[in-house]
DNA sequence: TTAGATTGAGACTAAAATGGTCTCAATTAG
DNA sequence: CTAATTGAGACCATTTTAGTCTCAATCTAA
């Protein structure tokens, strides 16, 4: 049971790299290098958060990628939330069966409660928020 | 991203309606019946929880699976790291590649504490609150 | 203008986790 | 003896996770 994926892990790892160098394009090889993240995969990754608006892309001769938005606005649950899908309940409540007896019922809105609980800690949590923390740790 | 998988769900309700008669054994297939999950499944699930001394089983006849402890001994965290392991970090701390930059250890350090968080609801989360809650909705 | 590096897009694959089934032996109450 | 039960283990299908491969389009610099 792990609350982060790897691709998740890639991803913020990604943007905190990104966010050294707001102005300037970073190729997906570098990055890589950077923090030895398989190439291929990390291509995928930074495709996809092209695709939703986090970061912008160049092609050709010194291309990459760079922040479209700055550290703070960056949330970590929007992140997670586009390569792991929402924290949710294990989709019954979304089909038929609703609650066939109490039990269900009772289990399930304290599941729903911690739930809520982790979405607003990550929620809380932003590129900008982690940056700060790595800038103290120096 | 779901805390609790289906089988983790199964096998909570199905300590639940076991705790209903404590004294008695009572078969997966009636078990299966009441909470409507799937009987084979069920079984695999309630051999688990035996392996585990969570219940006791009786072959034969009139046999079945009764709980060994007092609803409020049976831990809700400790049912979920049976059937979902530990709630743990994106394995990596466990391997070569600890912090390889600072980055890590911040992103790895604010993950630890939701983990820790959820953990804690999970650890103080049992049988006995859940029947409680659910004595008091009727 | 051409070579080289880059991103975009999409198919593809391998391994693990998840959810579930099937079979058969051993046990036991009636 | 029979029927219902658990024990044990193999088996299977689907989904998720992690990652790779290929090729076209773009752009910079020589």
């Amino acid at each position: 049971m792990q609350l982060l994926t790897k691709k998740s892990d890639y991803a913020i790892r990604a943007l905190l790299s990104l966010s050294k160098t707001p102005e300037q394009y970073v190729s997906a090889r570098d990055v890589s290098g950077d923090l030895n993240i398989p190439y291929e995969y990390l291509r995928k990754i930074l495709q996809r958060l092209v695709k939703d608006g986090f970061v912008q892309s160049k092609e050709g001769g010194i291309g990459g990628f760079r922040l479209t938005r700055t550290p703070n606005e960056v949330v970590i649950a929007e992140i997670m939330k586009i390569f792991q899908g929402p924290i949710q309940l294990s989709q019954c409540m979304f089909r038929s069966q609703i609650c066939v007896n109490r039990a269900n019922c009772v289990l399930r809105h304290n599941i729903m409660r911690i739930e809520a609980l982790v979405q607003r800690e990550f929620q809380a949590m932003t590129l900008a928020g982690l940056l700060e923390q790595m800038e103290v740790a120096l």
